[in-house]
DNA sequence: AATAATTGTAACCATCACTATTACTATTGG
DNA sequence: CCAATAGTAATAGTGATGGTTACAATTATT
């Protein structure tokens, strides 16, 4: 898994975060965000559409419109945002094995549980930071 | 991430230390492996390549040729599946974020370290089962 | 009302990782 | 000698991903 969209959501969030707490009732442009992240406009946009359909953003059309975050970044954890982008997690496994071979049979199931195992684990991880704690470190390490 | 390699090397895996209880001294074939997998026997040669070169299972060529076990089941973790076969863990990240943002030039640090949690606490996950372990857990559902 | 800025999408392309497959050589046991 | 097997290269198909262009719809500004 070397998709990057984790990544972008990730840096789309500091960046409405840091925005808000800089001045807020400021809408960030997609070409904006995209501009701070290295990226396509219309790829921040498709994240955008992501994370507001996760209920995590706002987003506004016309002129002066834009994004921000519809949530407070300290209601926001990082489990949440990558949920919002990535649907699968982990590798993948195969469902059936050979029936005729006892471990083929039995394989698939423990091998996903398993992956499910390795899975919690990640999100658990991420549960325990919020957005407002990473935008913290960010601002940090910017003196 | 949706690569079937360490579904794959798992159940390679586990049905070797399963052969190996059962009777030893006996080399799988990939032509076996595979189909009580379900996958490809050179897809599971090459799986098997890697495995040898994590010295965790051994390979003999020629007539009766085939793979075992080089570690006992016991000291196997299964992180050291994983590793063997998945050089890279977890979503990718841009290492360089707009030098000309403040935002992007310190996100793309905190990211990396985000995804760094991210993945220790999947091997950590992965590393607090055996082989033996696993296989145990299969055998008791074969009944 | 006109204009400029902006989102939301669709369409298309290039690239990459992965799996499957064929084919061949080298090796080994019987 | 022969059959079985690993090792590996070459090739093809597939799916996810990111980039790009294009355009309709929406909104603030003038």
């Amino acid at each position: 898994m070397t998709s990057l969209k984790f990544a972008t959501a990730l840096h789309v969030c500091l960046l409405l975060a840091h925005l808000e707490a800089d001045g807020p009732g400021r809408a960030a442009p997609s070409s904006l965000l995209a501009s701070s992240i290295g990226a396509n406009p219309v790829v921040v946009r498709r994240i955008l559409a992501t994370l507001t359909a996760a209920g995590l953003v706002t987003t506004r059309t016309g002129a002066g419109g834009g994004a921000w975050l519809a949530v407070k970044p300290t209601k926001i954890r990082l489990a949440q945002i990558y949920q919002a982008v990535e649907e699968l997690v982990g590798p993948g496994f195969r469902p059936k094995g050979n029936p005729a071979c006892p471990v083929g049979r039995a394989a698939p199931a423990v091998i996903a549980a398993v992956i499910g195992e390795m899975n919690k684990a990640s999100l658990a991880a991420l549960s325990r930071q919020t957005l407002a704690e990473l935008l913290k470190k960010l601002e940090m390490s910017l003196s």
